[in-house]
DNA sequence: TATTGTTATACTCTATAACTATA
DNA sequence: TATAGTTATAGAGTATAACAATA
């Protein structure tokens, strides 16, 4: 949205043809779109994860199993794509099926001991700022999440 | 998140054993990637392209073929792999191999007309900031592309 | 009958190794 | 011999359809 084309305010010059004036947003989201790609290979390299193993080890809540259908939903892919998922990953004795007492259809996922441990290091490196972020001055950290913020109440369910 | 065990109140006490301060960075950049992980899923499917398509596609300038090898050393992955990522797009005429006269062994990989004009739509959306970031006052905007570049610099070679 | 999880099948992405045709 | 691209193969992610067990 917002061509304006017209070209009034701000850019004295540059009224070339499309007449571009800055977008700040648009430079701002490409600049983290080439962040996240290289963070999160990362990450995801490290700890020898692919990215759906680790979106699903992340929904998992280590205190209280969910069924398999309910894992589905939230990674919002089909439940047959769950199994996969959670073969390879028990395979690593990260998670584990359980019964569920109440209706036998039902397999529960829970994260092992080691799984839980495993998770923790998962979820302390997944949201680690960028070197660059973290190493900027408090008051800009603070102005960052501030105006994310507001960006997040503004879209009505953006983020 | 943010257990805040401690309960106090900004600050101050609160030394109970892990100590949390608030953590601005890593917050505003767990918000982003709940973000990221949503625009690029639209992005994707409305121009119904897999990741790696959209990443070659947005690597090739139209103006200028380039051999699949450099091709692979720009998606960092297997030249393997591009003779299917460019199987697959070719299929949909949106690139097209084409012989390099200097050298018989390297296929150049072209836009073509049709791709040039899709790749067009597909940058536009690429890095077209989330509507709640795009709803900020232009001071807002401006302030956090600063600080972000402020990110950038910093890092040696992060962004 | 409806639901849960699995299996069968078919694509895509990915890498490694082997092969072709050039250099 | 070395390099560019392909093919063969294998494993992971994905969806759809069919199936078994259970509600």
């Amino acid at each position: 949205m917002a061509t304006r084309t017209g070209a009034t305010g701000k850019q004295r010059a540059a009224r070339a043809e499309p007449s571009k004036k800055p977008d700040y947003a648009r430079e701002a989201w490409a600049l983290l779109t080439r962040l996240f790609k290289a963070e999160k290979g990362k990450h995801l390299a490290a700890l020898e994860l692919t990215m759906p193993q680790a979106q699903l080890l992340l929904n998992l809540d280590p205190d209280r199993p969910v069924p398999m259908n309910t894992l589905a939903d939230t990674l919002g892919c089909d439940a047959s794509n769950v199994t996969g998922l959670v073969d390879r990953l028990e395979s690593r004795r990260l998670i584990e099926r359980r019964a569920d007492p109440a209706d036998r259809r039902v397999k529960m996922i829970a994260v092992t001991g080691s799984g839980a441990e495993f998770r923790t290091k998962l979820l302390a490196r997944w949201y680690e700022p960028p070197a660059g972020i973290a190493a900027l001055p408090d008051r800009d950290k603070k102005i960052l999440l501030q105006i994310l913020r507001r960006a997040a109440e503004g879209a009505t369910d953006q983020l």
